[in-house]
RNA sequence: GCCGCCAUAGCUCAGUUGGUUAGAGCGCCAGAUUGUGGAUCUGGAGGUCCCCCGUUCAAGCCGGGGUGGCGGUACCA
């Protein structure tokens, strides 16, 4: 009996983390390295770097004495300085840049892949800490890079298992946003504040849908707990203008581009964000890329540093859950250019521009699109260990089949047979190796070896009890001799 | 942060007008086979009924407070 005491830890899993298995990681590992793949075959090189950096670095958020872990995780560093879990891998690499500008070939192309931290509410699918995939081209002002980061991103997509069509990389371009609001009176410095209200209100478009957007364009919007969300304040006509850019989406991304031109050609930003939107859509179709990247007014993305040409990798497919209802899995992605970013750093503005996959949320989507599949049986033989004395035997026996390449172990545990073949169908065992004193004992020394997948196959046919006893199904008795090729003839039955 | 909902076994959940020893399914362990996983049957282990205070002869159930979880919303570099 478990005596209970006061004083046990509890062993629980801080909320918004979260821990992962055999099978995930595995998974996981696959559409990592095909990711990795794709980078490099556009000439991408790796660059890892820390979790934490100096406070200051990561961007605007100080901690300041009342709110130190305020949306980062934080803490002092003995010589009292801030240091953050970083919360994207953006700012970490300017600092990067910037500290060794001096022998990084520019334009810098790199990688990197990694956990970044949040603190911040966790809900479903959203976690405290998560992994990102990001690449970037640092030392390209030319809209070339963005369009390159564009069909790149469509590559990994179709790399790790995402079917033309299932998904689009759309574009847009903060210009737009800028010429839009200047159009509309938001411009200058005093109006930073409702032109981030303006752009959040577009970036809902998805969720809220037109009314809703316009509600927050004007007076605000009561949602269904009755929380009130403060609007914009725009009047009529501004709002509608700038529900205009929304309607600017055609199929053909030229044509798009056109109109945004037209829409906005009164002032220079807006002018020269459509241009660019248009070379973007040109060298698209120059590479073949068309029909995978869609010119698309709505994208606003992160709404601090970027400066040009932003973009978003969705997912347009849908699977229905567990009661039926459809799941829409959005956004695994995005980007954008940040000229400034490196800036912040060293007196020489630096053009860049990059995105940043989500790899915790594109595995979700993966996942639940493939389905429950039946478990491979990709675990280890095991060699079960039915006389303690003869416990080195079994290891031999393991070793044998480790120099041939096929991963084994030797059960460790005390339970009986029973037991030790439950563990071995838990460990989704191919195979069991099985010798007890019958199969030491005989002439010539034997082992038997039962195949746990064929097992489980007739198995299903059998329905009375005694036949299970009496039958040994998908097992053979072979000479110890024989051990190697025996379960290789295993393995290779179930590919 | 704001609004709402919820908290009983490892999991999903029942639990009568407040009444004696708190249940089910699944899972787990074991036996049916002293050498055989997955079907079946039988048995077993497993509970601070989230915590504290209150009402009551009596609280899983009623009241208050706390904590935790879930959903929506806001924020999201």
């Amino acid at each position: 009996m478990t005596v209970r005491r006061a004083d046990l830890t509890p062993a629980r899993l801080p909320r918004g983390f979260a821990d992962r298995g055999a099978a995930e990681l595995k998974t996981l590992r696959e559409m990592t390295e095909r990711i990795r793949e794709t980078y490099e075959l556009w000439g991408f090189e790796g660059l890892e770097t820390p979790v934490f950096e100096y406070t200051d670095a990561l961007g605007k958020f100080l901690p300041d004495q009342d709110r130190p872990n305020a949306g980062v995780f934080s803490l002092q560093d003995d010589d009292e300085q801030w240091m953050s879990l970083r919360y994207d891998l953006t700012a970490p690499l300017a600092r990067f840049v910037a500290e060794n500008f001096q022998r990084l070939p520019k334009p810098y192309r790199s990688y990197r892949f990694g956990p970044v931290f949040r603190n911040e509410k966790p809900g479903p699918g959203r976690f405290r800490q998560f992994l990102q995939f990001d690449a970037d081209i640092v030392g390209a002002a030319s809209v070339a890079a963005d369009a390159e980061m564009c069909m790149m991103m469509a590559d990994a997509l179709e790399a790790v298992g995402v079917k033309r069509g299932d998904y689009v990389i759309k574009v847009n371009n903060r210009k737009i946003l800028d010429g839009v609001m200047e159009a509309i009176g938001l411009g200058g410095e005093e109006n930073a504040g409702r032109r981030l209200t303006v752009l959040r209100a577009i970036d809902k478009l998805d969720r809220l849908g037109p009314e809703g957007v316009r509600a927050l364009l004007g007076r605000g919007r009561k949602d269904e707990s009755g929380d009130f969300t403060k609007g914009a304040g725009l009047d009529d006509e501004a709002a509608l203008r700038v529900l205009s850019i929304l309607k600017a989406k055609t199929a053909d991304n030229l044509e798009t581009a056109r109109r945004l031109f037209e829409e906005f050609s009164s002032t220079e930003s807006g002018q020269d964000g459509a241009r660019e939107l248009s070379a973007i859509a040109t060298l698209i179709e120059q590479a073949g890329y068309e029909g995978r990247v869609s010119i698309d007014p709505s994208v606003v993305r992160g709404l601090e540093y970027y400066t040009g040409p932003v973009y978003e990798a969705e997912l347009t497919f849908t699977i229905e859950d567990d009661d039926g209802r459809p799941i829409q899995f959005g956004s695994v992605g995005g980007g954008g250019r940040y000229d400034g970013l490196v800036g912040r750093f060293m007196a020489e503005d630096t053009p860049a521009t990059g995105f940043s996959i989500g790899v915790s949320r594109l595995l979700a989507a993966l996942t639940a699109l493939k389905g429950e599949t039946a478990p491979a049986a990709d675990g280890p033989v095991v060699v079960l260990a039915l006389d303690r004395e003869h416990i080195g035997r079994s290891m031999a026996q393991a070793a044998k089949l480790r120099e041939a390449g096929i991963a084994a172990e030797v059960y460790l545990g005390s339970s009986g047979m029973k037991a030790q073949m439950k563990y071995a169908d838990r460990r989704r065992s191919p195979c069991v190796v099985i010798q007890g004193s019958d199969e030491r004992e005989a002439e010539i020394p034997q082992v038997t070896l039962k195949d746990l997948v064929e097992g489980a196959k007739a198995a299903a046919a059998i329905k009375e009890r005694s036949e299970w006893t009496e039958s040994r199904p998908a097992q053979v008795t072979v000479p110890e001799e024989r051990l190697v090729e025996e379960v290789r003839a295993i393995l290779a039955r179930h590919g």
